[in-house]
DNA sequence: GTCTAAATGAAAATAATTATCAATTACAAA
DNA sequence: TTTGTAATTGATAATTATTTTCATTTAGAC
């Protein structure tokens, strides 16, 4: 399940954040991305009703929502890096190379496998990336 | 089997790419890198030797090399983009947080999970990424 | 050797991100 | 409710990464 707004924003202040008018309206425009995003299209999607808040400010709050978690890093899509909500278990993307979507997924273990890797490789392992790429069943249909 | 200079030259020969000195030099310095690189970095190491190769020409061969998949793109490492060379086989990567070594592995079958993905989710998946990151045996023996 | 398209380097242009700093603001405490 | 203060902000500049342009050079076919 996507991070609802509240939440984010709740997040936000367990971690001695302010709660600033600009924050706010930067979580309702990623909440309301429907697929990935980027600094750039957050800051143009904000621009329209907030002129008055700049790049940085993206920038910036992006940063602590990285930092907390709250939003996961894209690398397998067109525009690395890209940006997609978080949610509150650990998950893995679905990326569609045309619109952008991103549909999670979870429940694939790859706990054997790192087992396996750390035994052979010798490495102590602590994180990995699994991320599919394609085309979602509505862009599908589109004829080129 | 990481790929050869050898076979990366004859790669570039079978695509009608010259051979100049340029391009061979870049190749030379990619293969001998123990483990990952950025084009700035190939361009620093080159520039001892080749103090007239300019960092455009890095950039130009590297996207041709990985036009023809014979270097790959890095996402779970520290600075991303980073690149390797590629091998002939269709493999994936066991980062090293500290040092940056790249060791590819094989044998893992996606494929199941591929499957059972489309079939949920309606994508026609075409691609994916897989990496996994920790800290190789050397660099665990290093004390903080 | 000659020819020609491809490749190169220098420089400028573009894009993405981060740092600086004075002015503003959230919010805790009075 | 007012006040004090540290956190946050926007404007600007600085930095970093990458791409484009274009005149000059060169690999390799003939």
């Amino acid at each position: 399940m996507k991070l609802t707004e509240k939440k984010i924003n709740t997040e936000l202040k367990r971690h001695n954040y302010k709660l600033t008018n600009q924050r706010r309206a930067v979580v309702v425009s990623i909440v309301t991305c429907q697929s990935q995003f980027t600094p750039a299209l957050i800051y143009e999607k904000l621009h329209r009703e907030h002129p008055d808040i700049g790049l940085v400010t993206v920038y910036r709050t992006l940063g602590i929502l990285m930092d907390l978690g709250l939003v996961c890093e894209l690398h397998a899509s067109g525009d690395c890096p890209a940006y997609t909500v978080g949610t509150s278990q650990h998950h893995h993307h679905l990326i569609c190379n045309r619109c952008g979507r991103v549909v999670d997924f979870t429940g694939h273990r790859l706990a054997e496998l790192e087992k396996r890797l750390a035994k052979e490789s010798g490495f102590r392992i602590d994180s990995h990336v699994l991320e599919f790429t394609g085309l979602c069943l509505p862009c599908q249909k589109i004829k080129c």
